[in-house]
DNA sequence: GAGGTGAATGACAACGTTGTCACCGCGTGC
DNA sequence: GCACGCGGTGACAACGTTGTCATTCACCTC
C-alpha cells in the first residue's frame, strides 16, 4: 500500500457494500451490527465483501442517527504537557476507554478565549461529557450547554458562575500542613511564593499559608509574600529580598511545583541553606543535593475520581452538585527539616 | 443553573429554531453560518431564538452533510502521562488547533490490541488524520484505511508493514555521539543499559551503541549489555554485575530516561563515581548532584513536523513517502564528563 | 402597464446510518 | 386447500445539517 499513489478514494459505504454483495442496505447494517435473522450464507457474503472493498461503519452518521450519545468526551485543561495534567489526562483517558469513549483533549494555556473556544468546539461534537479544568475567567457561557443536557465537571478548581460536580485537592489544608511542618521545625520567619493570585489553586494556597501562620500567632511581615506568574528571574529577585536584610525569612513555602524547581535553583546559586517545602511533588524531589519536602497531590486520582463522576452523570445519575476533595500528604525528604 | 435539577432536554436543532423564529429551517442555516442572503431584521429574529433555545450546530451532521472532513485527528502514542510524549502531544495539537482541528488522544501502552481498538475507533470515527507511535507490531491492518484517504503520519518509530511518512530522532547516530563522548573521556569499558529491544527506538540505540565502539576499536564484553523493560530493581542488579569482576565497566550509555534514572538511583545508592551519558533529556537533569549529560531529543519538535506533515497530506499534497529525521543533541553536564 | 431584475426566502434532496414495517416464501395444522 | 406463523429480507423514513433550485415580491425600465 503505496501512499504517493492512494487517489482520495471515496470511503464505500453499506450501499456499496450491499451492491458488492448482492443483499439490501439493512442486511448489510444488520451484518455490521451483528443483529440475529441472517442466514449464515448471506453474513459470509456480506462479510466478503466489506473485507474486499475496505468499509468501515462511519461512527458519526451511526450516532445522529441513534440520538445524543457520541461516546466522547472532551477534557480541557491548562497545559497537556505539564507533568501534573498530563497524569490527570491519562486518568481520564483509562476512565474513558473503559466505558467505551475516545477523548478529546485541548490545552486553554489559562486563556479563557481560548478555553472558551476549545469548550464549545468540543460541545458542538456533541461530547457527551466535559471534564474542564477552568480558568479563572466566569464560565456562566456555558450554562445553555449544561442545560443542554451535557454533563460536566470541574476538576482541579472550581468553574466559576457555573454551578456543576467539581473535584478539588485540599490546597488549603495541604499548605497549612507544609508550613505548619516548618514551623515545628522552629521556623517563625517564613515566606510564601504563590502563583497567579487569581488562580483559584494560587489563592487558596495563599489561604493556607496565612492560616498556618496565624494559628502559630506569627506575623506574616510584608514583602513575606509573592505571587505572580512563575518567571525565574523574577523569583531570582524575590528570593534575594525575601533573604536578606532585618526581615529576612529562613524558610520558604512554594505555591507550586514550577515555583519550587525556580526557587532550588535561585538557591543553590547561592551559599545559604534555607528551608523549603513545595507544593505538589515532581519527578527527582528525591534525588537532588538536597531531596524535597513536597505537600504531594494526586493527579491521577483526581483525573480519575473527575470521570468517574462524570460517566455517572451521563449514565443519568442526578442527585445533588456534588463538591469532593482530595487529600494532599506531607512527604518529608530533607529541605523542609533544615532547622533555622 | 443547577445541574440537579436539569432534565435531559433535547438539544434544540435548527428546525426549532426556525419553528420559534417563525421562518424556513434554511434561514436559520443561513444565519447560522453567516451566508449573504438574509435581511437584517430575519437575521436578528433568528439569532434572538437561537440565544433563547440556547441552540448550537451539531457538527457531526455538519460534517456528514458536507462530505468527508470532520477536522479533527487522531493522536496513537504509547503513554500520554510520559513527559515526553507529554510534550509531543501538546505539539500536535498546537500545530491541530492552528489549523482548526481538534485532537483525539489515546495511550496503546504499548499493547498492539489496544493500540488497534483505539486507532480503529479513530478512523470509525472518520479524523481526517491520524499521528501514531506505533508499537513493535505489524501494522498491515492499517492498510485500507490509508486507502480510504485517512492521512497517517507515524512518529519516533516507524510503523511496520505500512508504507507512510515517518518522523524519527537520530537514535543511531545521538547514541554514538554520546559514546564518543565517553570514549573521548578516555573510557573504552563502556555498557549499554536500553529497553526491549522489540522497540524500534531501543535497537537503533543499541546499533549506535555498537557501532560506536567498532569505530573505536573497542571490544563489546559479554555482559555489557542489557536489554529490557525499565525496572529499577533488575537494573540495580544488572548494574552490580556490570560494575564489578574483571570485566567491570567504568562508564554507562543508558537507553532512555526511565532507565538514565532508575540507573542514577542505583548509583547513589552505591558509593563509585560512574560515568553516565542518558539518552533522551529529563527535567531537573541539570539540578542532580552530578549533573546529566545527556543525548537530547526534540519532543516538541518530533510532534510539530508529524502533524505539519500530516496536514500538508490532508491539504491534497501527493508526493513520495516521506522519511524525516530530527537531529539530537549532546549536552554535558557532568556526569559523561567523569574520568575513567 | 408589461416585462425584467435581483434579493430574500423556503421546499426538498442528500449525506450514511438504523428503526419500523411490510413483504415474500415456506412449512404447519386443520 | 386454506389460513397461519415465522424467519429472512429489503423499502423507506428519519437523525440534523447544507446545496440546489424554485418561488415570491418589490422595484425598476421602457
Amino acid at each position: 500500500m503505496r501512499q504517493e499513489t492512494s487517489e482520495p478514494t471515496a470511503r464505500p459505504t453499506m450501499k456499496d457494500v450491499a451492491t458488492a454483495a448482492g443483499v439490501g442496505l439493512k442486511t448489510v447494517s444488520r451484518v455490521v451490527n451483528d443483529e440475529a435473522g441472517v442466514t449464515a450464507a448471506t453474513a459470509a457474503r456480506v462479510r466478503a465483501a466489506i473485507e474486499q472493498l475496505g468499509f468501515r461503519r462511519n461512527d458519526g452518521a451511526r450516532m445522529l442517527r441513534q440520538g445524543s450519545r457520541t461516546s466522547s468526551v472532551g477534557l480541557l485543561l491548562e497545559d497537556l504537557a505539564d507533568p501534573f495534567y498530563a497524569l490527570l489526562s491519562r486518568a481520564v483517558e483509562e476512565v474513558a476507554r473503559a466505558q467505551g469513549s475516545l477523548m478529546l483533549a485541548g490545552s486553554s494555556d489559562e486563556d479563557p478565549e481560548r478555553e472558551r473556544e476549545l469548550t464549545l468546539d468540543f460541545c458542538a461534537r456533541r461530547v457527551d461529557g466535559l471534564i474542564i479544568v477552568p480558568t479563572a475567567a466566569d464560565h456562566a457561557w456555558l450554562a445553555p450547554e449544561l442545560a443542554a443536557g451535557t454533563a460536566m465537571v470541574s476538576v482541579d478548581r472550581p468553574a466559576t458562575g457555573l454551578d456543576v460536580d467539581t473535584v478539588l485537592s485540599d490546597n488549603l489544608g495541604g499548605t497549612v500542613t507544609g508550613v505548619d511542618h516548618l514551623i515545628r521545625q522552629g521556623h517563625r520567619r517564613i515566606g510564601f511564593l504563590g502563583d497567579s493570585p487569581d488562580i483559584y489553586t494560587a489563592s487558596e494556597r495563599l489561604s493556607g499559608y496565612r492560616q498556618a501562620m496565624a494559628k502559630a500567632g506569627y506575623q506574616v511581615r510584608e514583602g513575606w509574600v509573592e505571587m505572580g506568574k512563575p518567571d525565574p528571574v523574577g523569583i531570582s529577585l524575590t528570593l534575594d529580598r525575601m533573604l536578606s536584610g532585618p526581615d529576612a525569612v529562613s524558610a520558604l513555602m512554594c505555591g507550586n511545583s514550577r515555583i519550587t524547581v525556580a526557587v532550588l535553583r535561585a538557591l543553590a546559586a547561592g551559599d545559604r541553606r534555607t528551608a523549603v517545602v513545595g507544593f505538589d511533588d515532581f519527578e527527582l524531589a528525591d534525588m537532588l543535593p538536597t531531596p524535597v519536602t513536597v505537600v504531594a497531590q494526586d493527579p491521577v486520582l483526581l483525573g480519575r475520581m473527575a470521570a468517574e463522576l462524570l460517566f455517572r452523570r451521563m449514565r443519568g445519575e442526578r442527585g445533588k452538585v456534588q463538591r469532593l476533595q482530595v487529600p494532599t500528604r506531607l512527604i518529608p525528604r530533607g529541605s523542609g527539616e533544615i532547622p533555622v
